[in-house]
DNA sequence: ATGGGCACCTGGCTGC
DNA sequence: TGCAGCCAGGTGCCCA
């Protein structure tokens, strides 16, 4: 499911409601997510206080002082605000009930998502060490991209995905910047020009911020903290739009499957 | 070191 | 109508 664009709007939708409050229960009903929630997890949750709520990568951080919730949404999770009382669906999994009356509904279909408790510098946790930089941050450009694709032999589209050397982008946000990019995503990640990773990151932020402006994309799953689902959709120009004309040029967009997934572009744009 | 493939899950859709 | 098969916003881990 959801990428950066997703996740931030969902941060967003939660830091209001959540900042300043205290957590005074914690309801588990399935333990067996990416990983097994430990015994003890409610325990220590409870009676701490919120202080913000951060984004890394497509990774939510709860700042509770001397620890930190890392969420990740995995392919179909989602996280609401809603009544404490509210009756769970199928796959509610996790509530964490706030001092004022409501409650953060952790929902995933397919258990890819993960809850851990961090103690110290959150970004030292071995899911956050080694993530490249924040795409929409300064450490994030032209000269970074292309020091990072040299000498590599990956297509462009995997390098793009794979979290080392870009944070945020998936299989959407992939398709998309290359797109806009002009490139194939077959390319060869070492065979970019500096002018082509400088395209690259300015569609990068581009698509990242104006999907995030849109609320996200919702293909099936996806909802932010108030159930709505974003609107970027109707702003792709490839992804899920096999055979269906270019935006730009009219040719019938093209998909294959590359490392497993699928992906989307114009043959005639993209080179 | 790099990169490819698999695994983890459920649900929705397609086609026989 | 039923069911098998395939596909889906991610990513850690194992192997060559």
């Amino acid at each position: 499911m959801p990428e950066l664009p997703e996740v931030e709007t969902t941060r967003r939708g939660l830091a209001p409601a959540l900042e300043g409050r205290t957590i005074r229960a914690v309801r588990v009903r399935e333990r067996r997510l990416r990983w097994p929630l430990p015994a003890g997890f409610e325990a220590e949750l409870t009676g701490r206080t919120v202080r913000a709520v951060r984004r890394r990568a497509k990774y939510l951080l709860v700042d509770l002082g001397d620890r930190t919730l890392i969420l990740h949404l995995g392919m179909s999770g989602s996280l609401r605000l809603l009544p404490a009382a509210t009756p769970p669906l199928a796959h509610d999994h996790v509530d964490l009930v706030l001092d004022s009356g409501a409650c953060l509904r952790f929902n995933d279909p397919r258990r890819f998502g993960t809850l851990q408790l961090a103690r110290g510098d959150p970004a030292q946790h071995p899911l956050l060490r080694a993530l490249a930089p924040e795409p929409l941050g300064r450490g994030f450009d032209a000269a970074y991209l292309y020091a990072c694709t040299r000498g590599r032999r990956v297509a462009i589209k995997q390098l793009l995905m794979n979290a080392r050397d870009v944070v945020g982008v998936g299989n959407i946000y992939a398709s998309e910047a290359l797109f806009h990019a002009a490139l194939r995503p077959r390319r060869a990640a070492g065979r970019l020009t500096r002018a082509d990773c400088a395209r690259l990151v300015t569609a990068v932020r581009r698509v990242l911020a104006a999907a995030i402006r849109s609320g996200g994309t919702t293909l099936r799953d996806y909802v932010n903290a108030d159930g709505m689902p974003g609107y970027f959709r109707h702003k792709l120009y490839v992804y899920e739009r096999a055979g269906a004309p270019c935006r730009v040029c009219a040719a019938p967009i093209r998909h294959a499957q590359q490392g497993q997934r699928s992906t989307y572009w114009c043959a005639t744009c993209q080179r």
